[in-house]
DNA sequence: TGACGTTAGGACCGATCGGTCCTAATATTG
DNA sequence: CAATATTAGGACCGATCGGTCCTAACGTCA
């Protein structure tokens, strides 16, 4: 039935993720969920763009059923939905080998200025990211500080997950990824009666969080002092 | 001389960072840059990734000259220079209408997967920049408290930055740009045995930071409990 | 004067793009 | 059985892509 059409919409969603959807020909989505030509795929989709939607529905639709939802979970403490939230995104980021990134990051970077369509679409998935988010923090008002704006403090996290997994695809760190993540939960810590809920019991909310991520010895940074405003003496051929 | 092509760079670097690497056509820069055909273009590059590579450097130049720069302003105090740093930021990201974002972090979104020649300068980028933030935390070491990882600061900190550019892109939405990048700076304060000297003399480093952006009166989430899994009722045309 | 780099403009190439159309075999379901 | 949806496969369309080639008019400086 929609298996079919689900399983090309699967395949999109790989090859976007990590070719862009301009870069996404049709005849390489066809390739990838083994249709048997143009007719077959025009037969469950009427344009490129309509595929483009249906994967971005399909794409939060697994967000929120597999990411969202640990943010309701009810029999949790809700710092600690938060707290694990944030590391399932982090274990599914470097499961992929810190590659794809956000799938949402990256098509709103390629599209949020060319293509309203998708700019609009995008920005209700933030804002239903964000309200889960808020909805969260208002829940865990009793253990948090009294003047916390919650919506504020919504889009932070999602603006640093969303740039946490920007710099760590560059990199290819799964550590950078990892630090970024638990600096995060120390800024939302900040924000805690108890920071030792979102913390864990080793840091009591403490700056130096050496306690989970060992810190390099101190050392003086390399020398940036010319600034070297020139990238390249990259051979063309990096 | 170098005058003509350097307009051809900048023409580009505007188009990329709107359309896109992929999007964006040698005959779209050969229009924007008033050439008058391809031989014009071919004459000054050899291929349209000889562009994209002039376009990359040519804009870490720029960001090394106008935004690196002051982190290393020799007579402002190193946290003083952070705080401007992130100003300016936001500054030029809002005088765009929050469109662009970072051209590093939009053609990062688009190619660190696909164009390894891309994504290694891209690396680059992140690490120049990354040294630059972290020298200035050096040189400010003895405001800040013994435990501080300053390499990790300093990538968090451009984490957030990126993160915040792509979210208030998507968004079009220049107060979210700017409440992240005050959050960020309380983030830092956080760090800094003095928060005033970062967050300026108003609040000491408190969590509400309500002196500087006003906080919309405490009130419940618009109700996310169902989550509603769909993104659409979208009429295909948002 | 001549040489040379720049500007100008157009024809052209093979490849690929999104998309249409057509025929026919194969399942599925009433 | 028949009706219908799905699978299969190919020809084909106009448009655009990155890139090459060619000719000719310029400006500048030796």
């Amino acid at each position: 039935m929609t298996d079919r059409r689900s399983q090309i919409v699967d395949a999109a969603a790989h090859l976007i993720s990590h070719q862009g959807y301009a870069s996404t020909s049709v005849e390489d989505v066809i390739r990838e969920s083994r249709l048997s030509g143009k007719s077959h795929f025009y037969h469950y989709f009427k344009s490129k763009e309509e595929l483009g939607y249906a994967v971005l529905n399909r794409q939060f639709e697994r967000f929120a059923e597999r990411g969202l939802a640990i943010l309701r979970e009810p029999m949790i403490d809700p710092l600690e939905r938060l707290v694990l939230f944030i590391d399932t995104l982090v274990a599914l980021q470097v499961a992929r080998g810190c590659t794809g990134g956000s799938f949402f990051g990256t098509l709103a970077a390629e599209l949020a200025d060319a293509h309203e369509g998708f700019r609009k679409r995008i920005e209700v998935v933030f804002a239903r990211w964000s309200a889960q988010l808020q909805s969260l923090l208002w829940e865990a008002r009793p253990q948090l500080h009294d003047e916390v704006d919650t919506g504020r403090l919504a889009r932070f996290v999602i603006a640093t997950l969303e740039g946490a997994m920007l710099v760590a695809r560059v990199d290819r760190d799964a550590d950078a990824l990892r630090a970024i993540a638990y600096d995060l939960k120390r800024f939302v810590a900040m924000h805690v009666r108890e920071p030792a809920v979102v913390l864990g019991a080793g840091a009591g909310g403490g700056v130096g969080a050496a306690s989970v991520i060992p810190a390099p010895p101190a050392a003086p940074p390399a020398a940036p002092r010319d600034a070297s405003p020139d990238l390249a003496v990259m051979s063309a051929r990096g």
